[in-house]
DNA sequence: GCAGGATTTGACCGATCGGTCAAGTAGGGT
DNA sequence: ACCCTACTTGACCGATCGGTCAAATCCTGC
């Protein structure tokens, strides 16, 4: 029977360290799902073999299929954890008073959650649509689409809804593909969000002021 | 010997009419064409098969390899017309003195060019890096380093590059993915236009600002 | 009607696809 | 020593991959 997934288990090292010091090495599975994230947001799942996978981390093809049942099973693997966080932010954002202050924190949050997890939405964002039935990519569409409609309200205009839909593909399209071939990773890394909290909260702002602030 | 490429040539229709009309139905290869596009952008090239194509266009998969000399091929051929209408874009940019009415008129071709060709845009910015070394891949990414460059000029803080790369990355991703299932395709099209023509803007203008128009 | 190029297609090729299976190795508890 | 579990792997399966080729079929000028 294949590892069970959840949680990750120690197993070791009482003293708990969350990063993958040399102290506790990264498990095969965690290799395994790295190396498959950052195949399948290069080269597309549809495009991406197994075999492919498996060579890159080392192991052969078996391996793979002996930690994962599938490979639709090793993309959820992959995926969830991005979905799950995202899930987070959404609910803290609804659960708050609606206000500039919720709002701003909400932008704060899900700039984390981009630079976090850059690869994971890039794969979901681009690959979504010719995905579908496969249940965490449905599980993540439900939660976008609840995302814009908790932004923009019901009454949005089309550019709120387009103001949503570039910050979102923009954000993912720039960290990950834009970010190897227009600058070469010339990225002081916080410089790099804060930009990017410039531009999003640009982007964004004009929504929350339609929907809550809007006359004061 | 297949039919050449380059120009489409009509055979009959002395009068000439561009749209498809009943009268000069489109030819085979153009059928291709378009059914390869919208499989590329929707399950990526590794992940479309000549047999998908074939399928979805009414033809044997033999019959798209005598229409087009590979798989390769066929995507050069689907891409090219984007790429060409593009570097004429950034050729009559640079072309004109720098000012903010050249900005703007560049700005318009450039949401033409996005809505015309908005498949295009998508199969490539979201595959180009795993698709490296196929001829009109290296192409396009030229024009596009270019394009970040002209507009960005050398020395260009990382938030004009970020700009840059949202503003590309965004309008692809929301013309192409979010408009089918973030607004079910409501979309008055002129609506989206307009919308488009704002947020785009107000993303490059600053960059235009600061290099040419900074403080007058 | 007929010749001849343009087009379409099915049969076929070696390679690779996702996935199964059984044989094997490694190591810890007893 | 023993066994048991976790893990890894190569051989193998039917299906499909991109691509070749030679027979059909279609269409047009004569």
């Amino acid at each position: 029977m294949p590892p069970e997934s959840s949680p990750t288990h120690p197993v070791v090292a009482p003293h708990a360290e969350s990063r993958q010091h040399p102290v506790t090495r990264p498990s095969t599975g965690d290799e395994l799902r790295a190396t498959a994230l950052a195949q399948f947001a290069s080269i597309g799942f549809a495009g991406t073999s197994l075999q492919q996978i498996a060579d890159a981390a080392g192991y052969s093809k078996s391996s793979v299929l002996y930690h994962f049942a599938s490979k639709e099973a090793l993309l959820g693997e992959v995926l969830t954890p991005a979905i799950d966080r995202l899930e987070v932010i959404l609910g803290r954002f609804v659960a708050a008073p609606d206000g500039t202050a919720s709002r701003r924190r909400f932008v704060d949050d899900f700039i984390d959650f981009l630079l976090e997890f850059r690869l994971e939405l890039h794969t979901f964002i681009n690959q979504a649509q010719s995905l579908r039935g496969i249940p965490v990519i449905d599980r993540a569409g439900l939660l976008i689409v609840r995302l814009s409609d908790t932004l923009c309200h019901e009454g949005a205009s089309t550019e709120d809804r387009i103001r949503f839909g570039i910050a979102l593909g923009g954000a993912a399209y720039t960290l990950v593909a834009g970010m190897t071939f227009l600058n070469k990773d010339i990225a002081p890394a916080d410089e790099i969000r804060q930009a990017l909290s410039v531009v999003i909260t640009e982007l964004l702002a004009p929504v929350a002021v339609h929907t809550s602030e809007s006359r004061k």
